[in-house]
DNA sequence: GGTTGCGCACTTGTATACAGGTAGAGGTGG
DNA sequence: CCACCTCTACCTGTATACAAGTGCGCAACC
């Protein structure tokens, strides 16, 4: 971590704590989607004043968790099913630049332990809890390795959308045998010092989460005849 | 324009009007870099109370424009040199992207269109001045066709930061001519309906950039002997 | 003279008070 | 019965008031 300049503040302040609050339940969906946000009732459901909830209000709306509404005000951003795609699009750019960077900065005990990580995550490959769990932390061991402050800052924001449709998607299926796969291609990728490959293969693995979450979320049309 | 929940509400409110006068001056360096802001200050030089000036100062917080003090209160980020990299190398991501849901999209009138600004750039190449407003027209117009309200709101997050290192780098010297080459290029990709190249060139388009703009902004060094 | 301790001024964070405006409900007239 | 108008209640945006914490300077003491 040499470059550091964002996010350096863990300070918890009232406000902070409403943001972080607010956050959790626009993403796991307990505020639902379209839904209004008053100032008032969260102050006294909260039982602090309408200034920390405006702060956190205003933090949500620089990240389009919550929008403005044309008389003023905010509402739960609306999920639109078609716009995950787009959600998707963009974190696959930004995880692949990560997997570059980190491919540029890996030492050889960083490879080693995306290796293991894999190897855990194969290991597990019949208990979709636990591979979405090493999974998880495959991607995050990643962007530490990237050491990329900017990307990150912007992937912070992305994942919280993609959480959402995740959360909407009750529980998503896992592709395991290909999941796994998938990251092995990176973390080879990585090992080999090809961060042309690893953005690829990150890339593309991000790209195929994207289609199977987008099943996932248009179950309506015609259950399949089994 | 479809989808679009972001970005939809142009109230001017004091507090929005604070906003955009901070981020003009953090930008352009009328603000310089590091240096504290104080809310009475703020609030009493602007005329206004600390109240909207405490709402503008969160929206660029969450920008990263500003930077929270471990103590409270912020400061103008800090402009690290070796980040700008960083930031071109997510803004060519989000460009490339952008690039190819144009292209996606684009209809005979929208290549016509773009061709016309590239024919038009290519006639002002002489006029650095000119040429770096219609090369503006043109990212701008492959962002209105693509049609991605994601992409365009952390790419407008990213092109403050851009700006802001351009803001240094006195007068980024343009590579006139290859400037209106790869412009061409991605014209002439999105024309073929080409989407993996359009995204490819513009993506390289921006390396270029970025190692014009890393050049421009690392003078010191030596000299090159004429 | 250096160092340490005290005190002050300033700043943030939070709460409350006030004014403007909007939406919605209800009543009245056609 | 429907449409229109009015009135009310609420909510946002802004300003101000208050309490706590921090850093800095000054002064006294070693």
């Amino acid at each position: 971590m040499t470059t550091t300049h964002l996010a350096s503040t863990p300070r918890q302040s009232g406000a902070r704590a409403v943001y972080e609050l607010l956050r959790e339940r626009i993403i796991t969906g307990t505020l639902a989607p379209g839904e209004r946000l008053t100032e008032p009732v969260l102050a006294a459901t909260l039982g602090v004043s309408r200034t920390p909830v405006r702060e956190a209000l205003r933090l949500l709306q620089a990240e389009a968790l919550v929008v403005e509404l044309p008389t003023g005000g905010v509402r739960v951003a609306p999920l639109d099913v078609a716009d995950a795609r787009r959600v998707y699009d963009v974190r696959a750019r930004l995880e692949g630049l990560l997997a570059r960077d980190a491919c540029e900065r890996a030492a050889r005990a960083d490879v080693a332990r995306l290796a293991r990580l894999v190897d855990l995550m194969d290991v597990v490959r019949d208990h979709d809890e636990e591979v979405l769990r090493v999974g998880g932390q495959f991607h995050r061991e990643i962007e530490a390795l990237a050491d990329n402050a900017w990307c990150s800052a912007l992937l912070r924001q992305i994942r919280g959308h993609v959480d959402r449709y995740r959360a909407l998607a009750a529980r998503e299926r896992v592709g395991t045998t290909d999941h796994v796969d998938e990251h092995r291609a990176v973390a080879d990728a990585i090992a080999a010092g090809d961060p042309d490959e690893a953005e690829r293969v990150m890339r593309a693995h991000i790209d195929r989460s994207a289609a199977l979450a987008e099943r996932a979320l248009t179950p309506p049309p015609a259950p399949p005849p089994t």
